[in-house]
RNA sequence: GGGGCCGUAGCCCAACGGCAGGAGGCACAGGAUUUAGGUUCCUGGCAGUGUGGGUUCGAAUCCCACCGGCCCCA
């Protein structure tokens, strides 16, 4: 290409097959796994993707972050591992296969192949040889060995839990299929049922997953740390117990504000626990169970909308309350959920907005215990949650409501009745899934013996070939169905078994992938151990924010145990994080209703990969929302052009070869911006400040420009240093073009491997800069001065100013402030 | 209802508490090149930082309130 050539506008989509096939020819990517390999190792993580059909505009967004990094620290001469997988078992591939009477392997592994295909066009430096898929036999196998570890540590347990269930459909729903109480696909109402269920106990390490944050602060968004620690919601109180009227037992309820409990005029059950059940006096069970029909129906944010009308059902006993001795009578509620705390709590309407539009709906009392300076809540109808001094409350009469939460946790200890208690808002993790398309848990359950483990010498339990309406919901795991699959024979006794149907949630897949990267064909094991030890933690870990919660702390609770099985040797899975904002267009996330998708296969095809990557990063800092609607790609075609334009002048000047000219013999002016944007651009990588270090860039293609038109030409060998720096630092973010100026400016591919250029420290300082002269904090005049200037002489300097002089007026000098070499402030009396 | 983030030219975005000659780009206008309204190169205007207080020698930046938008929990 030479500047004739491209007289007309760059098109960088010309050059793409061609590197394309030559990069596929070179091993550039790979990691190193020898211990011996000096290099630093860096491991850089992109979230992997889920194969529901080609990548989108996201995808484009995310993987040109991630690779700009990755390719960073090639450049920098890291050991680079920056591999990519699938994220491969999930309900849409069922889906699909009920609907083309297929296999959902079928799917899945198609689509993966399109996604590898684009991968490869969008030039992404993976290391292709650690790809792995989740629902390879050979992945999930061990992902079924780490189930049974969890079991054998007591982590993973069988235990009734509510779902979402639709009567019609015959099938459990997440939470987010469930529309306003509603089936997502039919549109009948849901209902909650109770089903036997896999957990895992992750609430044995709620109180390490929010320790552990201190690490991360600083490394991770500070709002998905936020996220987490409102997750995981540790609150402070205490434990009382109540007894209740003809029963033994006393029921305990967990209470954040014990220091109101001389204010419990009621006592209230969730209507659809066993608890309430139990307590329920003979005459009320027809109007308890009508009443818990109607509860079923709502889902868990339905039933705690503070709009809603509180309703709720008398069950005919009573609870003594345990410091004043006070018959309070006991209601069932939907409010209140079964599966928090004890599923019952003490009502204080005085003092919690709930319980109070309940006491106001039901005519229960109201008594203030705390006075707070505010109206009275039984007359205002708003209760006052907030601090004050407490009232007709005995012994805590007098005392602050922190004086007297700690005053009541020892009355009720001393006497027995109650206890300082932690709650947590993290429920344990249920994993059961009643579908095909995941991992089977490897349990069968045998007459004799009941539960029994799969021994790892039978692992992988690998699914049945179903297929097609095999796979249609029936009431039960399409698994159930496989009957031949199902009999089995108890590993301990070996009589008849049946083997568990369903299988495990997918973010158990997720949990621990990163892993399996350090040694993926590894066969003794999830992962090599020392492999891990080499490679982990991961440094750099990139993906949507999307994953802020669910996926990032199970990971994190995965590494945890794995810390305590001493299997590896970190405790918190991504030292860094980056969650790049969402793709959207005209102001609104894409989709299909509101028909504002834009499809990146043809964004590709329309503007070429590298102004496409270009875009995305360019458009806004990486954790920001891009619309694509404010975006054009053209520009950065254009600018692409303007750095072939510079590579093809200092191709065409004859002088010039590469390595022949000393770049000090050029341009001085030229060779400091260059120098000086080497300097930036490295530090705003690092700092995943992409789109400015991309204005960067630009800044220095103009200087390049400049040079070249106003005189010493391309054959100046400051132009060259230019071009050569623009063109290795350029390959972050748009390979193709930077390889192909590469070769223009006479190297060997790949720019990959050319190493990350350095900035000259005599090039970057600068010997003089421009002082500002304030007066009274106002700009009245600028100086050129050293960079080395004192204080004193940049003072005495100010101070001789004439327009600062003028601006004074005749007033005097109250005091000058100096920071030099940049600012003199002179304030006036 | 609770918690958090964000408001800078027509648009996307920069600015360790210190010059808004706005870093960069889009769009727009003008000029040069040109058969060309296309390409390339050059030049230019456009905001005073959502509003009102406060802290400070000095505030887009820190604090408070309000307005508007977004996110998480409910």
């Amino acid at each position: 290409m030479t500047a004739a050539e491209t007289a007309d506008r760059f098109d960088p989509r010309a050059i793409q097959s061609k590197w394309q096939q030559r990069w596929a020819a070179m091993d550039i990517f790979s990691a190193d796994d020898d211990p011996a390999d000096p290099r630093p190792r860096t491991y850089l993580l992109d979230m992997f993707p889920y194969p529901s059909g080609d990548l989108h505009m996201g995808h484009a967004e995310a993987y040109a972050l991630g690779d700009a990094m990755a390719r960073y620290y090639f450049l920098r001469g890291h050991n680079v591992l920056h591999p990519i997988g699938w994220d491969a078992f999930g309900l849409p591939a069922e889906n699909a296969a009920i609907r083309n009477n297929t296999h959902p392997a079928d799917w899945t592994y198609a689509n993966i192949e399109v996604q590898a295909a684009s991968f490869r066009q969008y030039g992404v430096s993976f290391d292709w040889s650690r790809r792995l898929q989740t629902c390879d036999p050979d992945y999930y196998k061990w992902t079924q060995w780490l189930f049974l570890r969890f079991y054998e540590r007591g982590l993973a347990y069988r235990a009734d839990g509510y779902v979402n269930w639709c009567p019609v459909d015959q099938t459990v729903l997440a939470n987010e299929q469930v529309i306003a109480g509603k089936c997502e696909r039919c549109g009948s109402e849901v209902v909650r049922r109770v089903l036997t269920q896999w957990y895992f106990k992750i609430t044995e390490y709620a109180d390490r997953l929010l320790a552990d944050m201190a690490a991360l602060e600083g490394k991770w968004p500070d709002r998905v740390l936020l996220m987490q620690r409102n997750w995981i919601g540790r609150s402070e109180g205490a434990e009382v117990a109540f007894q209740i009227e003809a029963r033994d037992d006393p029921v305990t309820v967990f209470t954040t504000r014990p220091d109101t409990l001389y204010g419990a005029t009621f006592f209230v059950v969730a209507a659809d626990s066993p608890l309430a059940a139990e307590l329920c006096a003979p005459e009320q069970q027809s109007a308890l169970s009508d009443y818990v029909a109607e509860v079923r129906k709502l889902t868990d944010i339905e039933r705690q909308s503070a709009d809603r009308e509180k309703t709720g059902v008398f069950l005919g006993r009573h609870a003594v309350n345990p410091v004043n001795g006070e018959r309070i009578p006991i209601w069932a509620a939907d409010y209140v959920l079964p599966d928090y705390g004890t599923g019952a709590i003490m009502a204080v309407p005085a003092h919690d907005q709930r319980d109070l539009d309940f006491a106001r709906v039901f005519g229960l009392p109201v008594r203030v215990v705390l006075d707070t300076d505010s109206p009275d809540p039984a007359v205002t109808g708003v209760a006052t949650p907030g601090a004050g001094t407490l009232v007709n409350s005995g012994p805590l009469d007098g005392l602050s409501k922190q004086a007297a939460i700690a005053r009541i946790i020892e009355i009720l200890a001393e006497r027995g009745l109650g206890r300082g208690a932690v709650n947590y808002r993290l429920r344990d993790w249920l994993l059961s899934r009643q579908r095909f398309w995941g991992a089977p848990i490897p349990i069968v359950y045998c007459d004799g013996c009941g539960e029994v483990p799969v021994p790892d010498d039978q692992l992988p339990v690998v699914l049945p070939d179903l297929r097609g309406q095999e796979l249609a919901p029936k009431g039960a795991s399409p698994l159930a169905a496989a009957t031949d699959w199902v009999a089995t024979e108890c590993p301990k006794c070996g009589g008849p078994a049946k083997r568990d149907t369903d299988t495990m949630d997918t973010f158990v897949d997720s949990s621990w992938y990163f892993l399996r990267y350090c040694s993926p064909s590894f066969e003794h094991g999830p992962f090599e151990v020392e492999a891990v030890r080499r490679w982990s933690p991961v440094n750099l870990y990139v993906g949507g924010v999307e994953h802020a919660i669910l996926h990032l702390l199970y990971s994190r609770f995965f590494v945890k145990v794995l810390h305590d099985m001493r299997m590896v040797d970190f405790t918190e899975p991504f030292t860094a994080l980056v969650n790049q904002g969402q793709v959207i267009n005209h102001g609104k996330a894409m989709s299909k209703s509101l028909g504002n998708g834009v499809n990146l296969g043809e964004q590709l095809a329309a503007h070429g990969v590298d102004a496409i990557r270009l875009t995305m990063i360019f458009a806004s800092p990486p954790e920001d929302d891009i619309d694509w609607a404010d975006m054009n790609p053209d520009a950065l075609v254009k600018f692409l052009g303007r750095v072939a334009r510079v590579a093809a002048d200092v191709a065409a000047a004859p002088a010039a070869r590469a390595g022949a000219a000393d770049p000090a013999a050029g341009d001085p002016d030229l060779r400091k911006v260059t120098h000086r944007t080497i300097d930036e651009v490295t530090r705003l990588v690092e700092a995943t400040r992409l789109n400015v270090a991309v204005a960067r860039l630009m800044e220095l293609v103009s200087a390049a420009r400049r040079t070249i038109d106003s005189g010493p030409g391309g054959g100046d060998p400051a132009v060259r240093e230019a071009a050569e720096a623009l063109a290795v630092m350029l390959s972050l973010f748009a390979p193709y073009t930077a390889e192909e100026c590469w070769e223009i400016l006479g190297h060997e591919p790949s720019v990959a491997q050319a190493g990350w250029p350095t900035a000259d420290p005599a090039l970057v300082v600068q010997d003089t800069v421009v002082c500002v002269v304030q007066v009274d904090g106002k700009l009245r005049d600028r100086l050129e001065v050293p960079a080395s200037v004192g204080a004193d002489e940049l003072r005495a300097l100010a101070l001789a100013s004439a327009p600062a002089e003028r601006a004074l007026a005749g007033r005097g000098v109250r005091t000058v402030i100096v920071r030099a070499p940049r600012l003199v402030n002179i304030v006036s009396s």
